[in-house]
DNA sequence: TTGACATATCGATAATTTGCGATATTATAA
DNA sequence: TTATAATATCGCAAATTATCGATATGTCAA
């Protein structure tokens, strides 16, 4: 899994990451339905973030690749749509990381 | 005691704070002893960071703030010695924070 | 195939961070 | 007081990050 703290550290200091990463925790209620994916499962797209974030396709989804590369979330492709979803395994190995080795 | 996510993230998005906090979890492994101060209370000064870290005193010392104005270390002045040491109600709170919220 | 979307990537500029040397400040000892 | 040691701060150049618009790539429907 060979998470980088670093890496992720560098990821989770930006306002509107965080505030995905929150919103990816409970989708439901802060997303839309988006063609009739169960966003728990799946996840939601780079459309549903790039409109809440008010902020252009592009920053929308260099923010999602980043959270990725660092392993905060998981990515999926359906038809023409990614969905990204939380990566509880990474981020709950950060929680331990820190309570042990910070 | 408003800690502030962001600046703590970012304070800790870097190799060498996040050594130095490392080393300041158990001094007495890292630091040789100085001046018969207690490390474990008191902290240890700038000097034996800019010695252990290999980098100018300068930096060092803006290391250390950056540190303390995120609420990750404590600091107390003691003659002309400047002793720093881990605030762990505040790790802790961030662990917390990263367990609920994040 | 072509058209229309969804997403990714490129290139740019502004803002921030890194780490340094030089200098200012503070505290002590002589 | 003055010299000296410890620390803090300032100003800098280089590197990195933020965010955008433009464009490329991928996918489906007609």
């Amino acid at each position: 899994m060979c998470m980088e703290p670093i890496e992720i550290f560098k990821a989770l200091s930006n306002e509107s990451r965080l505030q995905i990463l929150h919103w990816l925790k409970d989708p439901e209620k802060h997303f839309t339905p988006h063609e009739g994916i169960d966003m728990r499962k799946i996840g939601v797209c780079v459309s549903q973030v790039t409109e809440k974030l008010k902020m252009t396709q592009s920053t929308a989804s260099q923010y999602l690749a980043i959270l990725e590369r660092a392993g905060l979330i998981t990515t999926e492709r359906i038809g023409k749509f990614t969905y990204y979803k939380r990566n509880e395994d990474t981020i709950r190995e950060i929680g331990a990381f820190f309570n042990n080795d910070i």
